[in-house]
Parts: structure tokens; C-alpha cells; sequence
DNA sequence: TGGGCTTGCGCC
DNA sequence: AAAGGGCGCAAGCCCA
């Protein structure tokens, strides 16, 4: 069953499968009596009616956020001959309507239902539905781009279910990492004790007494008086140097970076009522990887991970998919050695076994380096060995790295297409150096492509991967709300986080095992690909490495 | 004062 | 000769 919601001026409108639409008075209501039968519920853009929903405490199965789908369908290859991909652009094609609110400032109003602005106008939804299906049953592909267009839609889903739920953040916790480390909170304006103490002895260092070490450029001159040549004031860059200020300096970027981002600023803004609810942007990176906007979630630094503490009778089931690009790599290209290196466990270590490399750490710096596009330094001078034991592997990216130098579009597994390349191609009549910022460009775009068939992929893998942990948490116990049973409450690329009741641990570990199987399969079929899973089970975050 | 740019750094 | 992908955020800086 399908059933189309939209906006309109007289309310919303439901439309079930293919009958005239109907007015809903109450939509919690409605959702609720209808989500029994399971549809596939079809909306514009789901950050503007799933919180809703979820603040009445209704969840729904399946969806299909019409403006994510839309999105990879206008670019994808395996629909570009589609009347979707082929039409002028429109409202669909518009970016998204910026969420009812993010701010946790307002988090009293966050799923308020009286919001008092204008119902958003969602005209055509039903007419756009048809065309994004005719789209994929047109496709060459439908089965991988239907597969991309139910994962996207799940990742809207789960995003907005753990915005809801929010990350359990104990501020009194965090408040104590920052003082150990920068001493007690400060009045406003002014430097916590510690942060000041090693400014002191730099500026002392230094001979700099009104040194503001925050200005790269005020921080260039003061080194270059004490002979100290730098282009930049890049910490990597500085530890090259010998020089009796340049430890307390390094000591001094660390802490104020800390303060700036996640200090006591930053906890009073995101971190409400114990949960920290960052805004997800599903979709929100070019190769399908979720942004987020506000509060750095994607982020967050190993130092503050500590303040991310289960609620009591609780633990933290940190999961994270071991060296998923490369395999993903691998699984993509069919190449049975790599996958076959990756079969025992650690990638790396089959690769060393295979004697393609001599150390698990030249392993790891040169696959890297080949789905960066590095040429430089190791990583360059590996590929070849690794190229000789790993050809489709190697080949794959390398492949699409050309592919993007031509101006080619690349696609990841399931088919979300990269945009075309622009400007990278030979001009009539160019100047010398017009060539060269040409072909800089072009590799730049190569290196751009390269990457974007293997982060793109993984980021399906993870979406299918969450998908089907949500699908599992939930079959525990139906019955149970969101929050009350196990939910997941963080995503990092590749890497979830349930915030478990502690009896139920042992179980959600072996869900969040077997969804990276079914991941894995629902990607790559029959090839025996491995995606190993790394469990955690912590009180906090910062437990599991 | 506010917008837009650069620099630097956190995460994967 | 040099050549590592994708992000978000805060602070400094420059200019209108």
C-alpha cells in the first residue's frame, strides 16, 4: 500500500494507492490507523512531518522522502534517460525547505504542532511519485536504484528518529573534562587558568607579550622574530620545529581549538535536558554521506566523547564496520583477492600475507593513498606492488579517476551518480599556463571521482547497514516506543551507536552483527565479501576506541 | 555591524 | 614541480 501525504491549502491530503485524495483532520491519528497495514508512506521532505509525528509518539515502517529521491534520480545514469532526469529543472529540484526548527534553544517549540508559520505548499506530490517510478522501472537498474531510494528514504527516517531520542550527554561530565584540562569554567571573555598559564610561557618564549596566538598572521611574524621560517601555522607543520616555545604553543592550539568548539559555549547552545539533538542532513554530501548542521556532530573530538554516558540500567553499543572502504573497494570490483585478504579478518594483514606490501601499516598508507588519489611520498611508491596483487581493485579507482579527468560521470554501487565534471577539459587556443590550471583541475576532478565511487558506496553500505539495525531494534519488541527499548542515537559514516537497556545487550549486538551481513548482501549479492563489525559495550563513549 | 573570505583543525 | 577524498565550524581579517 502506498499512500501519498501532501500539503495543501485546505490541509493535508492523502492519497491510498490510487484512489481520490482524501482530507486528514488528525494526521497522528490517521498515520496511526493506517501504519497497521504497512504502507510505504510517501512524503515531500521528511524533516517536515516526521518530528511532528514522532513528538505525537507515532513511528512509522517505510517511507519515500520525494526530494532525497528525486535528487539521486535528476543525476543518477542508470535513470538519465528518464522524463524526470530529462525535464527542465523545478520546485523539486529546489534545496530543502530549512527544518521547522534545529535550534535546541527552542527545543520547547522543537515538535510543537502549533507552529505558527505557513504550512508548507507540496504540490504535485503524487504526480512526482509516478514519475520517480516510472523512472526506475525504466532503469536498466531498477532493482539497485530502487535498493538506493529505500535506503535514503530509511536514513530520513532513522535521522529524525535519533534527532528525536538525542544523544545522552551528561553535562556535569563534560563540564569536568574541560576543567581538568583547561581549568575551571571562566567568567565569559575571559581564558580558562590553564589555557592562559601556557599562553604566558609562549608569549614569554616568544618575547611576544600582546602575541594573539589566535591570528595565523600575528603568530607568523612573532616566530619569524625569533628566526623561526614557516609558511604556515599549521600544527603539523610547527612540529617539525626546535624551538622552546613551540611545545607550549602546540599545548595552546589543542586547548583553545577545544574550547572554541566544544567548551562550555558549545554545551550551553546543543546539549538540552541531558541529550545533545544535532540537526542530520541526510544526503547532505555530494557522495551520500549524511551532513550535519549545527553542533559538529560528525565531529565531535575523542576528548568530550567521555561526557556521552548510557542513562542508568543502560550501556552504549558502539559498532563500527572495520575497514570499510577498501572492502567495499574490493567487493565492487569484483576482485576475489582483496577480497579473499579481507576474508580472515584485518584487511591489511591478508594484504601484507599476500605479499603485496611488507608492513600493515605500508598496507593501510597505500590503499588509502589509491582511493585518495595520493601520489606522493609512501603511499605513491606502494601502489604499483599493490596494483600488481589487487589489478580490478586498483584498477576500479584508477578507472574512475580517468574517467573523471575526462569529464565523465562516475556512479557508486547502487548508482548515485557524481556530478559532471566542469572545465577540465582541452581548450582551443590556450595559454601554456591556462593548460596547466587546466590539467590541475582535471586531476583534481580525477582524484574527486576516485574517491566518490568508494566513500559513495560505503556510505549505501551504512545506510543499509543502520536501516536494517532500526528494522531489527524495533522487531524486538513492537510494542515498545521508540525510546523505551534499544534505538540508535548516533551515526558516523561508519559507525553506530544503540543506547542499549543493559539485558538487551547481547542481543542488539548480534542484530548489529547480522545487519552488516544482510548489508553486504543487499549491495553485492553472492559475492563473499566480509564486513566485519568492532562492538563496543561501554558506559561512555570515550570507552570505545 | 555584518557578510564573505581565509586559515586551521576536528571527524570519517 | 607538485600532485590525498568528503565535510562543519570558529576565529581573524577585510571591506562595504
Amino acid at each position: 500500500m502506498i499512500i501519498v501525504l501532501a500539503r495543501a491549502a485546505t490541509g493535508v491530503s492523502a492519497t491510498i494507492d490510487h484512489e481520490p485524495a482524501i482530507v486528514v483532520a488528525d494526521l497522528p491519528a490517521f498515520v496511526v490507523e493506517h501504519e497497521r497495514s504497512t504502507p510505504r508512506w510517501v512524503w515531500d521532505d521528511t524533516r517536515s512531518w516526521y518530528p511532528q509525528l514522532l513528538a505525537a509518539r507515532v513511528r512509522v515502517d517505510r517511507c519515500f522522502d520525494l526530494r532525497l529521491c528525486h535528487a539521486i534520480l535528476r543525476n543518477s545514469q542508470l535513470t538519465a534517460e528518464s522524463a524526470l532526469a530529462t525535464a527542465a529543472p523545478g520546485p523539486w529540484d529546489a534545496p530543502a525547505e530549512a527544518p521547522r526548527s534545529v535550534r535546541p534553544e527552542r527545543a520547547g517549540t522543537l515538535f510543537d504542532l502549533a507552529d505558527d508559520r505557513e504550512p508548507v505548499h507540496s504540490p504535485g506530490a503524487v504526480a512526482e511519485f509516478r514519475l520517480q517510478q516510472s523512472a526506475v522501472a525504466a532503469s536498466a537498474e531498477p532493482g539497485r536504484i530502487g535498493r538506493l531510494l529505500a535506503a535514503e528514504s530509511a536514513g530520513a527516517l532513522i535521522a529524525s528518529e535519533m534527532q528525536f531520542a538525542g544523544l545522552p550527554w551528561r553535562a556535569d561530565a563534560h563540564d569536568a573534562i574541560l576543567s581538568s584540562l583547561l581549568g575551571p569554567r571562566p567568567r565569559d571573555g575571559e581564558r580558562p587558568a590553564a589555557l592562559q598559564a601556557v599562553l604566558d610561557d609562549v608569549r614569554t618564549l616568544l618575547e611576544a607579550p600582546d602575541l594573539n596566538p589566535d591570528s595565523p598572521e600575528a603568530l607568523l611574524r612573532a616566530l619569524g622574530r625569533v628566526g623561526l621560517q614557516v609558511k604556515s601555522t599549521r600544527s603539523w607543520e610547527l612540529r617539525e620545529l626546535d624551538h622552546p616555545a613551540i611545545a607550549p604553543l602546540l599545548e595552546y592550539k589543542k586547548l583553545a581549538r577545544l574550547l572554541a568548539a566544544n567548551g562550555w559555549h558549545w554545551l550551553d547552545t546543543w546539549v538540552v535536558d541531558g541529550r545533545f539533538r544535532p540537526d542530520y542532513v541526510p544526503g547532505g554530501v555530494i557522495t551520500g554521506r549524511w551532513a550535519t548542521s549545527g553542533g559538529g556532530a560528525l565531529q565531535l573530538p575523542k576528548q568530550v566523547r567521555g561526557a556521552v554516558i548510557a542513562d542508568p540500567g543502560c550501556k552504549l553499543v558502539v559498532a563500527d564496520a572495520s575497514q570499510l572502504e577498501p572492502r567495499i573497494l574490493a567487493a565492487m570490483a569484483g576482485d576475489r583477492a582483496m577480497v579473499a585478504a579481507g576474508s580472515a579478518g584485518d584487511l591489511y594483514a591478508g594484504i601484507v600475507a599476500s605479499g603485496a606490501v611488507a608492513t600493515r601499516d605500508q598496507a593501510k598508507v597505500g590503499m588509502l593513498s589509491a582511493m585518495y588519489g595520493g601520489t606522493t611520498g609512501e603511499g605513491g611508491r606502494l601502489l604499483p606492488g599493490l596494483a600488481r596483487a589487487y589489478p580490478q581493485a586498483i584498477g576500479m579507482v584508477e578507472d574512475a579517476a580517468r574517467a573523471g579527468e575526462r569529464g565523465e560521470v562516475v556512479s557508486t554501487r547502487l548508482g548515485r551518480s557524481s556530478p559532471p565534471g566542469r572545465d577540465v577539459g582541452y581548450v582551443e587556443g590556450a595559454t601554456a599556463d591556462e593548460v596547466n590550471r587546466t590539467r590541475s583541475r582535471s586531476r583534481a576532478w580525477g582524484r574527486f571521482t576516485r574517491n566518490f565511487i568508494v566513500q559513495g558506496s560505503a556510505a549505501e553500505w551504512a545506510l543499509c547497514w543502520m536501516a536494517s539495525v532500526r528494522r531489527r531494534l524495533r522487531d524486538l519488541d513492537e510494542s515498545r516506543w521508540l525510546t523505551d527499548g534499544p534505538h540508535l542515537v548516533f551515526f558516523l559514516h561508519d559507525e553506530i551507536v544503540v543506547h542499549c537497556p543493559e539485558p538487551e545487550v547481547e542481543r542488539v549486538v548480534a542484530e548489529v552483527r547480522a545487519a552488516a551481513v544482510e548489508a553486504g548482501q543487499l549491495l553485492f549479492g553472492a559475492i563473499p565479501a566480509q564486513f566485519p563489525v568492532t562492538v563496543a559495550v561501554v558506559d561512555n563513549y570515550g570507552q570505545a576506541k
